[in-house]
DNA sequence: TCTGGGGTCCTGTTCCTC
DNA sequence: TCTGGAGGAACAGGACCC
C-alpha cells in the first residue's frame, strides 16, 4: 500500500486529500510513521523526528495513528490476495507477498501482470486506496520491484533481466542493507550492486561475515531461492514505552518495569502463549541502549514470575543520570507453560481447587468502579456529536475541542466547530469503513 | 535535529559440559 | 587427576525492517 497510514487518513478525511498528512507520535519524543506524499515534498519522511517534521512542513495535519482502521484495511487487502494463491505472507499490515505460481493463477509473464491489474483494480474498488504491485520470480526482486512501482503502479521485472536491472543501482536497494553497511560498503569502494558481484563472496564475507555475506553476493547476482511463508509464528513478544520526560527517580522506574511486565503478560496471554527468556530493555538519557535477559527454567505466563524476573534485571542497571525507555519482553516462546506440566502431573482435585483460588485473586469487574477521568480527544479521532453527526477531532487544548464534521463519504470538506472538552453531546466514536458499504 | 514501537536475525563473548 | 578442545546455551549488542 502506498503511505499506508496517511493514505487511509486522507480517505478518510475529505478535506485532507491532496494536502501534506502527517501520522505519527505527537509527543515530544515522536516520530513520524508515514508522510503523505504531499508532505514528502517538503522532506518530512518516516523515523524523522516530529519537531525537525513540523519545521519542515508546519502547515501539514499531524494525526496519531489509528491502527484499528489500519488493521481493518488490512484485512480487506490480505482478503483478497488470498483469493489468488494460498501462499501468501504478510510482512506488515501494509505488504505481503504471493506466490502466484502456487495458487494457479498466473503461469507466465503476461499472466502475472493480468492478475497484477486486476489486483491493483480491486483495492481501489474494496478499500478506496491504491496499492503497488511488484512481479518477479523471487521475494527479494518482487519486493525491489514493488519499491520502484510506487506511488499507485506495476512493475514487472521479465525474467533473464534481472541483472542488468539491478547492476548500476545503488547498494541500498537490496533488502537487509541499511545505513550501516551501506556505509561500510561504500568505504571498500562498493556503491552499485554490480560491484558487490565483481567483488566476490569472500570479500564480502570478509566485510560483512559469513551470513551476511554471503546473503548479500547472493542478492547481488539476483539468486533468492527463500519460498513464501504462509503461517509464521512470532519469537518474542515486547512491550516499552519512552517518556515525555527523562525518569530519575529509582522507585518510578521500578514501578513502570512492573507495569511493562504486566502489559507484556496480557500480551503474551492474548497471543495463548508463554515465553522462557525474559528480557528488559534500558534506554538511558544519553540515548545508550542496554538490554538484560535472564532465562527461566520453563516457560511462564504468569505476570508475578515475569514481573519478579524484570526486577531482578533492573537491580543490575545503573539508572543515575535518568531513562528516555524502559521495556519488557519475553522470547523463547512455547505454547504451554512450566505450570501446565505441574498441573498435568497433578490430581484433578487438586488442580480443580487451583483454578479455584486463582479466580479468587482476580477483582470482579463489577467491583471495580470508574472513575471520573478527564476524556482526551486524540487528533484525528473519529467522534460523534448528538447534533452535528460524524466528525473527526481536528485539535485540543485549552479546555477546547474543535472537531470537522465530514466522513469518507463527504464530496467536499466539513465544517468545523469548536467545544468544551466536557461537551456532553460530544462523544467517541469507531471508524467508519473508507468505502460506503451499500444499505440493501 | 535529536532520534517510536514492535519485531527479526546475526555476531562475539563467556560459561558450562562432555 | 588434570588439561585441552569442541560444541551448545545463554547473554549482550547491533543492524535492519515496516
Amino acid at each position: 500500500m502506498d503511505a499506508f497510514y496517511a493514505s487511509a487518513e486522507q480517505a478518510a478525511k475529505p478535506s485532507l486529500r491532496g494536502k501534506a498528512v502527517v501520522v505519527g507520535g505527537l509527543g515530544p519524543r515522536g516520530v513520524v510513521a508515514t508522510a503523505s506524499y504531499e508532505a514528502r515534498r517538503f522532506g518530512v519522511h518516516s523515523a524523522m523526528p516530529m519537531g525537525q517534521a513540523r519545521r519542515l512542513a508546519p502547515n501539514a495535519a499531524y494525526l496519531v495513528p489509528r491502527f484499528r482502521l489500519y488493521r481493518e484495511v488490512s484485512d480487506q487487502v490480505m482478503g483478497l490476495l488470498r483469493e489468488l494463491s494460498p501462499l501468501v505472507e504478510p510482512l506488515s499490515l501494509d505488504e505481503a507477498f504471493v506466490d502466484l505460481e502456487a495458487g494457479e493463477t498466473a503461469w507466465d509473464a503476461p499472466s502475472a501482470e493480468a492478475v497484477g491489474l486486476r489486483l491493483r483494480a480491486d483495492i481501489r474498488r474494496v478499500t478506496g486506496l491504491t496499492g503497488s504491485v511488484g512481479i518477479a520470480v523471487s521475494k527479494m526482486l518482487a519486493k525491489i520491484a514493488s519499491e520502484e512501482a510506487k506511488p499507485d503502479g506495476l512493475l514487472l521485472i521479465p525474467p533473464g533481466t534481472e541483472r542488468a536491472m539491478l547492476g548500476p543501482k545503488s547498494v541500498r536497494i537490496l533488502p537487509g542493507v541499511g545505513p550501516a553497511t551501506g556505509d561500510h560498503l561504500r568505504r571498500a569502494g562498493i556503491q552499485t550492486v554490480e560491484e558487490i558481484a565483481e567483488a566476490g563472496e569472500d570479500e564480502l564475507v570478509r566485510l560483512l561475515g559469513k551470513a551476511h555475506g554471503t546473503h548479500l553476493y547472493a542478492m547481488a547476482l539476483a539468486r533468492d531461492e527463500r519460498p513464501v511463508v504462509a503461517e509464521r509464528d512470532s519469537k518474542s513478544v515486547s512491550v516499552e514505552d519512552t517518556y515525555d520526560v527523562d525518569i530519575h527517580d529509582r522507585v518510578r522506574v521500578r514501578t513502570e518495569v512492573q507495569r511493562l511486565a504486566d502489559r507484556c503478560v496480557e500480551r503474551l496471554r492474548a497471543a495463548g502463549r508463554s515465553g522462557r527468556t525474559v528480557v528488559l530493555k534500558v534506554r538511558r538519557y544519553d540515548f545508550s541502549t542496554l538490554t538484560r535477559s535472564e532465562t527461566l527454567r520453563g516457560p511462564t505466563d504468569d505476570p508475578g514470575v515475569v514481573r519478579e524476573a524484570a526486577a531482578r534485571l533492573l537491580e543490575g542497571v545503573d539508572t543515575t543520570g535518568g531513562v528516555r525507555l524502559l521495556g519488557v519482553g519475553v522470547s523463547g516462546l512455547a505454547d504451554f507453560t512450566q505450570e501446565d506440566l505441574f498441573a498435568q502431573a497433578a490430581a484433578a482435585s487438586e488442580e480443580a481447587a487451583a483454578v479455584e483460588e486463582a479466580e479468587d485473586v482476580v477483582a470482579p469487574v463489577e467491583d471495580v468502579v470508574a472513575e471520573p477521568v478527564e476524556r482526551k480527544w486524540m487528533a484525528g479521532h473519529d467522534v460523534r456529536h448528538a447534533e452535528f453527526g460524524a466528525g473527526w477531532v481536528q485539535g485540543s487544548g485549552l479546555g477546547r475541542v474543535t472537531v470537522r464534521f465530514e466522513t469518507p463519504y463527504s464530496t467536499s470538506p466539513g465544517r468545523v466547530r469548536t467545544f468544551a472538552v466536557d461537551d456532553p453531546l460530544l462523544e467517541p466514536a469507531d471508524p467508519l469503513p473508507l468505502v460506503e458499504v451499500p444499505v440493501r
